[in-house]
DNA sequence: TTACAATTGATAATCATTACTAAAAGGGGT
DNA sequence: ACCCCTTTTAGTAATGATTATCAATTGTAA
């Protein structure tokens, strides 16, 4: 389990870091290029499914759109823009969700859990285009 | 913003409803199949997309896989598994969780959330193969 | 320095979904 | 029933996101 710091993976996690965004991965892959120009699309693939599977970033499977990267591991929940799709943090108190003692009738074990919140972010907000996404529940 | 219900679209949505479970679209399309074995997989994605946006029925986006269709309109949660990636409703108290109280600092108009858990079902329990799945967070 | 394993870039393949299009099917109104 | 017009369909191509493959390169350890 142990694996090399090389310098593409290095740049990749130092770029999500820096950027204080939850990114794509083609718009890490965008980033990195101005770096390191000769970077492929796959190598950001591939270094951001092992660096979140060693638990040194997150990965963000919201809205079912792209999946989006995350430098703070820490449990958090997000927020994110039915209109142009941006992800956010959000500060939300999870100790009011208790996994506990929701009702696991289907006999689950439950590892985890995590609070979406969708709605209009104020850039749009204030930029009305139409609504793109059809969305309910 | 008014549709015909087609003889494929009854079908369709009496499958979904019949099977009590959040099934895919092509798990939908084998069932639908065997009623009507000419159909295709686009009118049954066609429909499950009209009907859930006239909010006949709800479309979960879930885990970053196949989204799947819920015949329950009515504001609830899920949990999956993360080794079957089968999908249950979860019994969770919604008004544990309160939209307006959330730190919205990024400007955001909230217009809804989940809340979705994870674990490993009774089957896969009982029934241990390997986690074939990387989760963190 | 050689030798082997890990990693890379390039690209093909896959998976889920959407787009396209010609043909077929529902309705009215007559 | 017939004509007209719109919606929907089946079949298939195209797309977008991601993963797999693989020969070439790099890093590291003996």
């Amino acid at each position: 389990m142990h694996m090399r710091m090389t310098s593409q993976r290095e740049i990749i996690l130092k770029e999500l870091q820096d950027s204080c965004q939850h990114l794509t991965a083609d718009e890490l892959y965008e980033r990195v290029k101005k770096i390191m120009p000769r970077i492929s699309l796959a190598t950001v693939y591939r270094n951001l499914e092992m660096l979140s599977e060693a638990g040194i970033i997150g990965k963000l499977e919201i809205s079912g759109r792209q999946k989006r990267f995350d430098s703070d591991v820490h449990p958090h929940d997000h927020i994110y823009c039915l209109q142009c799709h941006r992800v956010d943090n959000i500060e939300f108190d999870r100790t009011l969700v208790n996994p506990a003692a929701v009702a696991s009738d289907k006999g689950y074990r439950i590892t985890g859990y995590r609070v979406e919140f969708k709605g209009i972010c104020a850039n749009c907000r204030t930029n009305p285009h139409q609504i793109e996404d059809g969305e309910n529940q």
